[in-house]
DNA sequence: ACCCTTTTGACACGCAATGCCATTTGTCGT
DNA sequence: ACGACAAATGGCATTGCGTGTCAAAAGGGT
C-alpha cells in the first residue's frame, strides 16, 4: 500500500500540528473541532474519524511517549529483571522527550490548560499501568509477580515519571527530565525480593 | 439557614442515589441527564446546577474517600512525620470504604464501565496528588521537603491506593482493603531521610 | 478503461452543557 | 400575617461534540 497509505499519514499529521498550534494560541474550548478541520481543508466528520474525541489530538503526542516505554520495555524484560527493566524504560522515554523540550512543554501546557485534556491523558496513564501490571503479572513470564505487586511497581514507576514531568514543568528543578527522574528513583526502593 | 439548606442536602443526595442506581442498572451512556433529573422530579437544569458534569454524579462518591484523607492528614501532620501521616491517612480512606464494601464495588464497577468516568477519576486523583504534594513542600512546615520529593512520596502514595483497588476489584485478592494496602506498602520504601 | 475497495463529505440527529429570564419558594423584618 | 427580598428552580434557546447513514470521490488491481 502507497498513496492511500501516505495521504492518511499526512491529513494524521497535519490535523495534529494544526490541533495544537491552534489550541495553544486560542486555548482549548475556544477552538472547535471544525476550526481545526478547516484548518487542514477536511470536513470534521473526517476529524472525527482519525481521532476519536477532541482530546485526542492533544492527547495523541503523549501516545508517542507510551509506545516508547512499551517497545523498551518489552526488549528489557528478555535480559533484565522486571523493575530495573520498566525504570530504565521510563527513563528512556523521558531521555527522547528531553532533547524536543521546548516542543514537549508546549504539548504539556496545552495539556495542563484544560480539565478534560488532563482527564484524558491520566486515564491513558491509569491504562499504561495497568498494562505494565499484566505483563509483570503474566504467568508466561519466566517469574510472573502477585497482581499487588505488579501493579504496584508499575503505579509507582509512572508515579516517578509523574513528579520528574511536574517539576520540571513548575520549573522547580531546571536540570534535564533524566536527571529529575533520577532523584525521584533515589527516593523510592523496592524490596529486594521484588527485584528478582 | 434551615429548610432551604435541607432541601438542597436531599435534592443532591437523591440525584446522586438515583443516578449511581440509573447508571449501574443501564450503563452510564444509556443514562441520560434528563432521566436522573426525572428520577427526582427535578430539571435537567437543575441537576447541572448541582453537578458540573454528569460524570460528577458518580465521582461525587470519590470525593468523599479524598476528603477522609485530606482531613485525616491535616490532623496527623501535626505530630507525625510527613511519609508516615500520609500513609496512614490512605489506610484510613480504605478502612472506611471497606466497611461499605459491597456500595464501594458498585461505584467502582460503574466507575470502571466508562471511559470518560474514569478519566474523571484519574483527573481528580492527580489534582489530589498535587495537592498533597503542595501541602508536603510547604515552606510553614517544619520541613518542608523539596518539589520533587513531595511529589515522588504524594504520587507513590496513591500509586498503592491503586494497586490496592485494583487487586481488590478485580479480585484476585480477597482480604480488607487496608491488608491488601499493607501488602502493597511493604513492597516499596523510602529513604530514610526523607522520613525526617 | 474497468470494477472494487477505501476514504471522504454532507446531512441529520441525540445529548451534554451554558446563558438568560421568568417563576416559584424559602427567609426575614415589621 | 404580610410583604419585600434573596435564592433556587424551570423553561427556552443555543452551541458544540460525537454518531449513524449514505452518496460521491479517490486509489488500487486487472
Amino acid at each position: 500500500m502507497g498513496l492511500r497509505e501516505d495521504k492518511k499519514d499526512r491529513t494524521r499529521t497535519q490535523l495534529l500540528e494544526a490541533g495544537l498550534d491552534l489550541i495553544h494560541k486560542r486555548g482549548f474550548e475556544a477552538t472547535t473541532v471544525a476550526d481545526i478541520a478547516a484548518a487542514v481543508s477536511v470536513s470534521p466528520r473526517t476529524l472525527l474519524r482519525y481521532f476519536p474525541t477532541k482530546e485526542d489530538v492533544i492527547v495523541s503526542w503523549v501516545q508517542d511517549g507510551m509506545t516508547i516505554i512499551r517497545e523498551e520495555l518489552e526488549e528489557r524484560l528478555k535480559s533484565e529483571p522486571p523493575v530495573v527493566a520498566l525504570l530504565a524504560s521510563a527513563r528512556a522515554m523521558l531521555a527522547v522527550f528531553d532533547e524536543k523540550s521546548r516542543f514537549f512543554l508546549t504539548i504539556e501546557t496545552a495539556i495542563r490548560s484544560n480539565r478534560s485534556i488532563s482527564a484524558r491523558k491520566e486515564q491513558m496513564i491509569a491504562e499504561l499501568t495497568d498494562e505494565v501490571a499484566r505483563i509483570l503479572a503474566s504467568p508466561d513470564r519466566p517469574s510472573p509477580l502477585p497482581w499487588v505487586v505488579a501493579y504496584t511497581v508499575s503505579g509507582t514507576v509512572f508515579a516517578l515519571v509523574r513528579a520528574t514531568i511536574s517539576s520540571w514543568v513548575e520549573g522547580r528543578a531546571r536540570t534535564s527530565l533524566p536527571d529529575i527522574f533520577d532523584t525521584a528513583a533515589s527516593i523510592v526502593h523496592f524490596e529486594e525480593n521484588v527485584t528478582n
